[in-house]
DNA sequence: ACCCCACGGCTTCCATGGAAGTTGGCATAC
DNA sequence: GTATGCCAACTTCCATGGAAGCCGTGGGGT
């Protein structure tokens, strides 16, 4: 798993390096995601230092990150535990995704023209290939697509901080969402949705962009959230 | 400075311990929002170690968080630096703040009457105070009831997450708002706008209190983000 | 048979030392 | 006077060891 070299750029990002810690990160977060560590999984920093092939500190430092991510949580000497997903916190995360998204769409909306039609031209070609994903049953580049979409939404705002707040609240619900991808009946009132949102955004209409960006993700959140409940699990 | 004791709950909570990681956390957090460590100031782990009366791992742990937080940036091998605020970044906070706060107030106005009024009573005792500030000139104490206001519309709003949130990005904006608190006309209208969230709320109308929440916010940055770009400071 | 307590193993927490890397200044060349 | 290259001081990064705390287990008492 060698670490590929990131070509030369302007000094203006002073170069980072690929520290341990930082591999220890992403490593872990993926595992996490992927679960690789399922929800409630417990284990000690040395087991995963060992398996990481570093020493204790680098995992360490990360398992401090993952803990002010909302992914982890160190019980005091007692190891480490990956923290599962009541419906309790799918209904708290999605009332975050509700609120940010909707004001992302409103900022994209209020861009100059040009730069507001560049990023409709992506938000299009990521609905297009839902659709396409759709035609041809393919459930795992319908998500795909979908991801892209709302984060192409999110990245493109002009605000930092709104990015990393979805990047956050997204990453502790991927597990449910992989969950619930082949629960649901086939996502199909998407696509219109995100035309919705893309026109207002096209037309820099602020307003209804937020409400359309708002009502797409209240409208998941009403199918998601008694789906998990429904089907009995308290912990995920 | 001590810390006072929670009083006792159900064994839910783990009953945490301070560790010094903690402590190191909440002095530098502290430290930093009242300027003892002004913007742009660079320095290393080991003097705030010292500093501390403590060791240079938990003062590293604690920056971790912080720049987790991005109140600090450790630059690779030169020290630890406090994130200077630019309009910029004013801008992007109050974007978040107005989503998060209008969200917030949605969800308590959608509560079971009786909550409802209770969170109501205490909205209106901070406004009460704020009345009384303004009417014995008394800033600082303004300064306080309005945030204890804001405070308890995201605390009570039933949502982990947004607290979370609300709470990270008003600390990143804490300096901001205590060095405009002098500079900008006397806030006479807050008040009334606070009264408009409060009745809202108490009667349940849940659109009505997330529009008045969410114009309240958008009228202090309208406020605030200009009047930081006029004094010409480019970093606070 | 059942309860209690002490002990041993395992865990995080923190201190400390060495390694790698960055910076600024000083000496030297032109 | 100016530029350049080297060196010393200082920094984070990571490894490792000891200290303190938590948990399960087993042995002894009733």
């Amino acid at each position: 798993m060698l670490v590929n070299k990131l070509h030369m750029r302007a000094k203006q990002e002073p170069e980072r390096k690929p520290s341990l810690v930082e591999d220890a990160y992403k490593a872990l977060k993926d595992a996490i995601r992927n679960n690789v560590f399922p929800p409630g999984y417990q284990g000690s920093e040395q087991e995963i230092a060992l398996r990481l092939g570093m020493s204790r500190t680098p995992v360490h430092e990360a398992i401090i990150r993952l803990q002010e991510d909302g992914l982890v949580r160190v019980l005091s000497k007692r190891g480490v535990t990956v923290c599962p997903l009541a419906p309790e916190d799918m209904r708290e995360i999605y009332e975050v995704i509700i609120a940010i998204e909707a004001m992302a769409a409103e900022l994209l909306a209020a861009l100059p023209a040009e730069e507001r039609h560049l990023v409709a031209d992506d938000l299009e070609a990521a609905t297009s290939d839902m659709e396409q994903a759709l035609r041809d049953d393919d459930l795992a580049a319908w998500a795909a697509a979908d991801d892209l979409f709302h984060r192409t939404l999110v990245e493109r705002c002009g605000n930092g901080r709104i990015r990393r707040i979805a990047q956050t609240v997204t990453d502790q619900a991927h597990r449910a969402r992989m969950l619930t991808l082949r629960l649901r009946s086939r996502p199909t009132g998407s696509v219109a949705a995100h035309r919705d949102i893309i026109a207002a955004i096209r037309k820099g209409k602020a307003v209804a962009a937020h409400q359309h960006a708002r009502q797409h993700r209240i409208a998941a959140r009403d199918e998601l959230v008694p789906l998990i409940v429904s089907i009995g699990i308290k912990h995920l």
